[in-house]
DNA sequence: CGGGATCCTAATAGATACTG
DNA sequence: CAGTATCTATTAGGATCCCG
C-alpha cells in the first residue's frame, strides 16, 4: 500500500485506527479479550473450553499475538505437566470499556441490524 | 461452526459481538464511517479520493455492506451521469461515539503498543 | 459517474498429527 | 498440558475490463 498526497488514510503501520482494527478485527481477540476479563487469570485449556469453537492453533496465535501488544500477560510455570496462566494486562483492561460500547451497541442493535441485512437481500 | 454445549461464545451469527466485529473488524468500513462522520454526504468519487488507497471494488464492497446493515444510507439521482450520495443514516451515527472511543484508545496506546511489539520480536 | 463481472493472488482459518 | 508443524480450504482483496 502506497501513501499518496490527500490520504489521510493509507498508511497502515502508522495509523493508529488501522492498527487497532487490525489487532481486534481478527476472528478472535475481543471474544478472547472478553472472557479473560470476565474469568480472570486462565489456562491455555480453560479459555479452551470456554470458546470451544476455536481451534488450539488460533487460540494460540491469538494470544500470542495479544502478548506481543501487551495486552496480555502470559506466564509460565515451569512444572510437568506444564502450566501457562493467561491474564489481562493494563493496558489490556483499559481497552476493554471501549469495547464493552461496542459490544453493548452491537446487542442494541443487532436484530434490526438483521432486519435490515434480510430487506436488503431480497430487494 | 457448531453450538455446543458450554461455550457461549460460538454461534456467530446470533452473536451480536462477532457480528459487529464481523462487520467493522474489515479493512475499510470503520475509515469510511469516519469520513463520512466527518465529511458529511458524499458521492462515491469524493470518498475514493479521500481514501485513495481504497479499490474502487472495495470501496463499493463495503458501501454496500454498510447499506445491508442500515449504517449508510445511498441515494441515487438518476440522471446521466448518475449521482449517488452516500451519508451516514441515524443507526451509523449511534454507532460512531464508540468508535471514537476505540480511535482514542488506539491514538493514545499505539506507540506502547509498538515497542512492545518489537521487545516481543526479538524475545 | 458509479459501479458490476471476472479473474487472480495473498492472507487467514481449520483439521490433523505430533512433541517437550 | 500447552503448544508447534504441516497441509488444505476458505476468504479477502486487488487488477482489469465493461456497461448504462
Amino acid at each position: 500500500m502506497e501513501t499518496k498526497k490527500n490520504d489521510k488514510f493509507s498508511n497502515v503501520e502508522d495509523c493508529p485506527i488501522r492498527n487497532i482494527i487490525d489487532r481486534i478485527g481478527d476472528k478472535w481477540s475481543v471474544l478472547v479479550l472478553l472472557v479473560l476479563e470476565e474469568e480472570g487469570t486462565l489456562r491455555f485449556n480453560e479459555i479452551h473450553k470456554t470458546i470451544q469453537s476455536i481451534s488450539q492453533k488460533m487460540l494460540a496465535v491469538t494470544l500470542k499475538a495479544l502478548e506481543a501488544d501487551g495486552l496480555v500477560k502470559r506466564t509460565v510455570y515451569p512444572q510437568i505437566p506444564p502450566k501457562v496462566e493467561y491474564e489481562l494486562t493494563e493496558r489490556g483492561s483499559s481497552l476493554l470499556p471501549h469495547l464493552h460500547g461496542l459490544v453493548s451497541w452491537a446487542v442494541g442493535n443487532m436484530e434490526a441490524i438483521q432486519t435490515s441485512r434480510r430487506e436488503f437481500e431480497v430487494s
